[in-house]
RNA sequence: GGAGCCGGGCGGAUCGCCGCUGCGCUCUUUUUGUGCAGGAUGGGCCUUGUGCCUGCCGGCACAGAAAGGCGGAGAGGAAAGUCCGGGCUCCGCAGGGCAAGACGCCGGGUAACACCCGGGAGGGGCGACCCUCUGACAGCGCCACAGAAAGCAGACCGCCCUGCACGCAGGGUAAGGGUGAAACGGUGGUGUAAGAGACCACCAGACACGCCAGCAAUGACGUGUGCUCGGCAUACCACGUCUGGAGCAAGACCAAGUAGGGGAGGCGGCUCGCCCGGCCGUGUGCCUCCCGGGUCGGUUGCUUGAGGGUACGGGAGACCGUGCUCCUAGAGGAAUGGCGGUCCCGCACAGCCUGAUCCGUCAGGCUGCGCGGACAGAACCCGGCUUACAGUCCGACUCUCUGA
RNA sequence: CGGGAUGUAGCGCAGUCUGGGAGCGCACUUGAAUGGGGUUCAAGGGGUCGAAGGUUCAAAUCCUUUCAUCCCGA
C-alpha cells in the first residue's frame, strides 16, 4: 500500500461525514492562499496518508461553478497532494474569489503545494 | 438587397493518457458457505459396532463476497425557477355545511391543468401577426385635482319671458362657454320668447321580438320603441366549475442500541382551519409540550415510462389508433471528470490575390498569428408554464427598395 | 422538499391594507449668532420607490413574471 499509490482515487481517501469535517474546523490549523482556506488537521487514530475534504458555498457561485472548483481540487488531491510524505486530513474551503477566477489545475497545484510545502517544511 | 413576423431543429467534432459511478462477462487470484466423492488416519463417547460425533489434507460442482482484468454505458433544452397539473406512497375514509384558494367567451384535446388546438368578440400594427376575455338593472363602494354638475339628479356664466324700486326677484331652457381621463348621442332641418328627440331625415348605439346560419360563443337580416342607459370587478362581491392532507427526508425491510426516566399541562385526542358527524383511548392509564438519554448505519423505493423512433390510417388541428422497432444516467459531503493535440465556427490584426471604383475605399478568397465558443449540472417520475442563452440551420409569410 | 419576510435619499425607517401631494430622523450644502470650534436657529439640495410587463384617467401602492438578500421547519 505504501510508496505506491498509484493514480486513483478511491472513496476512503475522502473525508464523507459531517463529523470529521465539524473535527476538521475545531482541531485543524488554518493557513489562508489566494482562493482557498485550508484547515490540516491531524490524521485519525490509526491512519496513513492524506485524506482531503472540500467545502464550497453557493456564495462562491452556482453549480457548474462549485462543481468545477471541486473536481478541480479533487484531481490536485490525486495527482500531486496524495504523494506527500506525511499524514494528515487537510479541509479545502474555497473562498468567493475562488468562483470568478477560472482556475486550472496547473494554478491550483501551484498554490496548495506552496501552501503546504512552508507547513510541513519540506525541501 | 434591407427591415420584420411566425413555426421547427441543433446546442461544437474527434483522438491520446490518467481518473469516477453503475451494469454485464465469470477470464484470473483470494475467501466464505453448502454438497459430492477421496486420501491419511488424530481425538472423544459408549451400548465395543462394517457404530456415532469431531478434527486434518488437497480435488470437483454450485452459490455469495472482495480485488484485478475485459466489454459496454454515463447530464439538459432548459437538467434552472419551483409557478401550475398529474402519477406514486402513507395518513385516512373525504359524509355534510361554512370558510379559504384557484380558474373564468365557446367548442374540442388530455391522466389532468392556469397548458395546447380550432372558432368568436374587442383592441394594436401599413402588413405578416400580436395582446386581452364571466357579471356593473344582487348588493356595497370609488372616480383625487379642476369643474356649476362625476351618476341622476341638478344648473355657474350665458340665452329668453314677466315684474318692478333698474339691477335684482320669479320662471323657462340645456343650443353656446370653460374644466376634466370621462359631461347624458352626432350632423342638418322644422319649430320656438329662447330652446330641447319636442318633431323630421340620415348616421351610431341600446333594448325587446321574430327569423336564418352555427353544437355553441356569436353573427347576418327584418320589425318595433326616441329608449340614448358612464368607467372600475387585475377593489370587496355575486354566479359557475374544481380542490381531503402531506410529501421519496413519502413509505417498506434489516441491523445496531439506550431508557423503560424526570417535569408541566389537558380530560380528552385525531381527522388542513371551524362546526356537525366519524374514529381511537380512558387509571396495570391516554394525549400534548419541555428536559434528559440512545441511534443517527445498510438495503429497498430507483428507473420500462401517460417512453422514444418509424410506417400506415382517422382528424381542420391539438391529438388519437394500429403495426414494427429501440432500451437511453441512477449519485448520496453527492459520480458523469482532468490535461493535451488536431479540426470546425466567430471576431480582430497583418500579408498576398481577384473584382469594382466617385482613387477615399468597398466586397470576396487564401495564408499566418492571437482571442473567444453561450446559458447552465439530474436528486422519485412525467405533462406544461416562466425565465436565461454565444452561435447556427430549415420552412412559411409580410412590408419596402432596385432590376428584368 | 415545504413555508415566510424584506427591497423607498449616503444610512436607519414610515407611507402599500383603503391607488391621486414621495415623506421623517441622522448625515450633506449655504447663511446667521462666536475671536474660532461645538451647540442652536433659518434656508436648501439629493429619489429609475429592486427590475420588466399589465389593469386604470392615474401605480411606491393592485395583478403577473423576475432578481437579490435574509429567516424558519423537516
Amino acid at each position: 500500500m505504501q510508496g505506491t499509490f498509484g493514480l486513483s482515487l478511491p472513496k476512503e481517501s475522502l473525508i464523507r461525514t459531517s463529523a470529521e469535517y465539524a473535527l476538521c474546523y475545531a482541531q485543524g490549523r488554518r493557513m489562508h492562499t489566494r482562493h482557498f482556506l485550508l484547515f490540516v488537521a491531524p490524521p485519525a487514530e490509526g491512519d496513513e496518508g492524506v485524506r482531503l475534504g472540500t467545502a464550497v458555498s453557493r456564495k462562491t457561485g452556482h453549480a457548474v461553478v462549485r462543481n468545477r472548483i471541486k473536481r478541480v481540487l479533487r484531481e490536485c488531491f490525486r495527482l500531486h497532494l496524495r504523494r506527500l510524505p506525511v499524514s494528515a486530513r487537510i479541509v479545502v474551503v474555497a473562498k468567493r474569489q475562488a468562483g470568478s477566477a477560472a482556475l486550472r489545475l496547473d494554478d491550483v497545484t501551484h498554490e496548495l503545494t506552496d501552501a503546504l510545502n512552508r507547513y510541513f517544511h519540506l525541501s
